[in-house]
DNA sequence: CTACTGTGCTTGATCGTTCAAGCGGGGTCC
DNA sequence: GGACCCCGCTTGAACGATCAAGCACAGTAG
């Protein structure tokens, strides 16, 4: 009952058992460690002096720096936990992780990125066995803070890393299929609301030069898939016809699309990077007076719970979201390889929202 | 560039860096941890030789077991991950958690409580200077692990529990209020829609058999703020009248609605201990042809973002999530003194959703 | 010239485990 | 009866850092 550690800096250790009972401390190790290793009274004596002690079990720390090994695996997160924790792709990534950290017993240290300087330092005083990164900037100095521990990485949603192992999916594909089911409905007219292409905060059209140095792949490559499937249409995009927003949320959506929307001719078809951004556009539309799907056709990226739910109920690009967190916990278990590469699969998945442009 | 580090187990330690310059290990740890402990040449110099090295700083479980401290906090979370991790209201707290985390620069790992088995071995495994424990049953056997450990514990959303830190609010109070706001209004019949009781999966009417052997506070606390309000009105609360269902979900509030809006007499308004159960029952009257408020009123519970979002809009008592968190591991990394307990105010929003009875 | 102070670095001990090797004794095999 | 093995336990050495004490040397003061 009597607890004595870390209280007044006197802790009981194994030798203090050990000394007790008069045994030796590897014996008590085994107690708790490898049970087949000592006979059962044995084992019970010391289990049961152990407790009396006050003490609570091999400490986990001493342990792991003997063993070399902390059983724990560290997530990085983007910058801005605060958004990440609001955002439902990003929690799905989250519980797929968790899911298989807890199925195999593997502790899960989360570093939130959101002060760069915190980060860092965290980053250098955790203890784990290895890193995921997830949505963290290219540009970010805690990227190569997180590859300069030597921990085995995997990155999640980030285009081809030489070198590292990566997990993610097709978003040039998906996106190329997204808008080709527009064109065949008969669409010509487009507007496009990107998700951030660097960690900077700009809000506006999208030109060359700020595609040039996008510190986030997937906005990069889903704008590439949109303008695959454009091009081929003999469609072109000018800068205006494309919005960015730093966040993942309605707001920025409704506010996105009120611009696009508000343009001559108006676009008839609008795409968006995620649903939540969609769902924002929706409600704009609605603002403006217009018909959804009939004056204006939306699609979305993610299909997360609420794309099923909002009326018109959302045509979307499905990812396995939960999938991808699992993955990149599997390979980062399996020691992450830096030649594993895993593309999970999409889905265009056909709703309300899109119907043939008036 | 050439990393060591857990290759081939050679890895380069602070030793080698020191023994490479012919100067002793305390210097090479000051360069990194008491940068004015030497020249600034010296210190240039180790850094420098260190990277050539590949040697990545001090080894953090080296650290940690020498210093006794993890700078690292464990988060216990409520059985079901995957359930925490959809639930609006627990990842408010976990956001709050984090942020005081990454303020204080102190790491955070999560303890997923969804398979007990596995929660418990990371509980003996996790190396943390403390917990917090959000939603976890009192009869959890991972509970009593928690507290083994000896380290410092902050209960959240717990009732009274002597002898440990907690932060909560006064959930009695907060539904007297709300229950009192649909008695000013003039309701006479009511039906309510709970929380689990218990870890159980039970599913059904609330009878006192149930709600003696609670392992979940808030439920308990949140009923009797009922009834302390009906009581008073000279109302009594039958078992048909409460709904107990196990999922924080729309799912489950939808479902529970159906089945208290179908007994006759009908009541006319409808007390939820979830936001999301509360949504959930406004599609359910929807569904039954019934108008809310008009035909019925119904209140929720947290105030989380939907509560406003939802149309009609979402009369609830509002809570500070977030701040609970962070008022948690405020506390904790505080030493978790025994002795504090914090009740964060709590507050009725009234919305659209409680109007008079027809 | 002695005494004291401070700077910059080193030495030896220690944190609490686990691991590899070893050891006595009883059983088995031939 | 000797060789061998296995069981149950012990011993000594890591794991990679930090800390308290100490030491050499220089500067300053009386």
């Amino acid at each position: 009952m009597v607890q004595q550690k870390s209280r007044n800096g006197a802790s009981v250790t194994l030798k203090d058992v050990a000394a007790a009972l008069g045994v030796s401390r590897t014996t008590v190790s085994n107690a708790y460690n490898r049970p087949d290793q000592l006979s059962d009274d044995l084992r019970d004596k010391v289990i049961r002096k152990a407790k009396a002690m006050g003490y609570m079990g091999p400490n986990p720390v001493a342990r792991q720096l003997r063993t070399g090994r902390t059983a724990t695996i560290g997530l990085v997160f983007s910058d801005g936990l605060t958004f990440a924790f609001e955002d439902p792709a990003a929690i799905a990534f989250l519980q797929g992780v968790a899911a298989v950290c807890e199925r195999n017993g593997t502790g899960l240290t989360i570093v939130p990125a959101e002060q760069e300087s915190a980060a860092e330092i965290m980053v250098r005083q955790a203890a784990v066995d290895g890193y995921i990164v997830y949505c963290l900037p290219r540009t970010s100095p805690i990227f190569s803070r997180v590859l300069d521990t030597g921990l085995p990485v995997v990155l999640a949603d980030y285009g081809d890393f030489p070198g590292i192992a990566t997990v993610g999916i097709d978003d040039r594909a998906a996106c190329r299929e997204a808008t080709q089911h527009l064109l065949d409905l008969g669409h010509r007219r487009f507007g496009v609301i990107t998700l951030e292409f660097s960690a900077d905060g700009y809000t506006g059209p999208v030109g060359m030069e700020r595609r040039a140095g996008a510190a986030f792949d997937t906005a990069e490559a889903r704008l590439r898939g949109y303008e695959d499937a454009l091009s081929r249409a003999g469609i072109a995009l000018t800068s205006d016809d494309v919005e960015e927003r730093p966040a993942n949320s309605e707001a920025a959506g409704y506010d996105a699309a009120r611009v696009l929307l508000s343009h001559t001719p108006r676009p008839t078809a609008l795409l968006c990077m995620s649903d939540r951004q969609a769902v924002g556009a929706i409600h704009a539309a609605d603002n403006l007076g217009l018909k959804v799907p009939d004056d204006v056709s939306i699609v979305g990226f993610d299909d997360v719970p609420i794309a099923a739910h909002v009326r018109p109920s959302l045509t979307t690009v499905h990812q396995p979201l939960a999938e991808k967190g699992q993955v990149a916990a599997d390979l980062l278990l399996a020691g992450a390889r830096p030649e594993s590469r895993r593309l999970l699969p999409t889905r265009l998945v056909v709703r309300e929202t899109t119907a043939p442009p008036a």
